[in-house]
DNA sequence: TTTATATATCTAGAAAAATAGATATGTTAT
DNA sequence: ATAACATATCTATTTTTCTAGATATATAAA
């Protein structure tokens, strides 16, 4: 758990959303079929579709953020589907709260 | 309060450090002798002896925690010293805990 | 009032990030 | 096997950030 690392993304406005948006998938996208819920999270393609940019921007950001540990990804067929990680979120405001 | 923008600030691992730094003044810098203690901060020339970076980064550095509400500058003299803002600090970490 | 000192601002170059189009990869459906 | 589709990666361009040297400003000292 990087403090620069994670702060990074959270430096631009869109990831912070993409980042909010995931905290509750139900009210922010339109329902995933097949799969039950959105236990694994949402796929790429609806979060691009909220955010406007294009797809290679979109996977770009949420590459970066699963590499800071933010999101988790989880492949189901052709999709990809991304869910917060909690406890890094936990971990890094945590850390802010004591170290900083 | 700007998340993104003070999140910018964060991402850089000398500016957290000097944030860092700052809640210890009498621990991390050497003593001030004219004015009372460090009821108005560390002066720039300190913080840039620590940082090993250039005079006009760390002002830059400085100008731009500033701008983000993180440190309160105060010039006494020829020297402008900095504390940080404890109330904007807090309501970043309380914002973060709250809407990320 | 000249000189020295601390800090800020300006200028510029190098490095990193944002962004998108094109292409590659992996999966499903036909 | 082929076609269609979702996502990732590659390539390139534009924008932003990092960094420092040079210069400007403000204050204090001589």
């Amino acid at each position: 758990m990087e403090i620069t690392e994670i702060s990074k993304v959270l430096s631009n406005k869109t990831r912070v959303a993409i980042l909010q948006w995931l905290k509750e998938p139900e009210r922010n996208f339109p329902p995933h079929q097949d799969i039950d819920h959105f236990n694994d999270g949402v796929c790429v393609g609806y979060i691009q579709d909220k955010t406007g940019l294009s797809q290679s921007t979109v996977s770009t950001f949420l590459t970066s953020m699963q590499n800071a540990g933010l999101v988790i990804p989880t492949r189901h067929g052709k999709w990809t589907y991304y869910r917060r990680d909690e406890r890094t979120i936990k971990a890094y405001i945590d850390a802010l709260a004591q170290k900083l």
